[in-house]
DNA sequence: TCTCACGCTCTCCTTTTGGTGAGTACAAAT
DNA sequence: ATTTGTACTCACCAAAAGGAGAGCGTGAGA
């Protein structure tokens, strides 16, 4: 069983390991689509591009692809025309989003505690000279 | 208590604002910190830069600044020559800490899967040609 | 007097990130 | 023959991230 937080007893080569794999999974859009196909289960470039909304294909397939180099989802290639091309994720991935549950969890509860200390903080600037 | 996975259940619009948050808590540096602060309890600027090691004066300065303005971290300035700058972390970047703490445990986890994975998918590149 | 330490802040530079728009291959529909 | 749809790939460009190094203010110590 792991400590509390784990790299306080980790060796700092696995640390710097562990650095590295937070810094590429912790991005942006691996985590909506991490999100959307814990939801949805399966979809195709195109749907998966609509529900995120705002993702150019460019930042879709190369977050793709890096998510299925890690291990993250799966990528199934029907030899159709035209191409159809079904996403899913794979255990290690349904793990991870279940990882990131927590903090999904923090930000929707601190919401209102992180605008308000914004508003702390930017605030008080015009304490006019 | 929330469901499984919040955004499901969520407005839409509080659904954005999340994934701006989350967009800007999950940042490598900001979660470097978040874990030293946790360890260390309370530290100074050149403290910290040390723990952190690699990090650039610059990036550590902006970083504090945004998680002091989340309500992440308190900033204690001592009145002292030469200056004394004490950051430690409030409740809120104590809760985030113990949100991510899943994500690192995943982390160290599946360190070895992911690296495995990564090399299956590189490996057969050269498949001729 | 000169240097050092600290916590910045500023400028300059390179690297990374991310968007836009075009092109591709091919079959079915028009 | 032309258009349509799909899932890309590539070239080009703008913006942001991030690092290196200089400067600042000032009191203690050499």
């Amino acid at each position: 069983m792991p400590a509390p937080h784990p790299p306080a007893d980790a060796d700092p080569r696995v640390e710097a390991l562990v650095h590295d794999l937070i810094g590429r999974v912790a991005d942006k859009w691996t985590m909506l689509i991490l999100e959307i196909l814990e939801e949805k289960g399966e979809l195709r470039f195109t749907e998966l591009s609509r529900a995120i909304g705002t993702i150019s294909q460019k930042m879709l397939t190369q977050t793709l692809r890096h998510m299925e180099r890690d291990g993250l989802v799966i990528r199934t290639v029907h030899p159709v025309v035209p191409p159809k091309v079904e996403y899913r994720l794979t255990e290690l991935g349904q793990s991870l989003g279940a990882a990131f549950c927590g903090v999904w969890i923090w930000a929707e509860q601190n919401l209102a505690t992180v605008e308000t200390a914004r508003e702390t903080f930017d605030g008080p600037l015009p304490s006019g000279g």
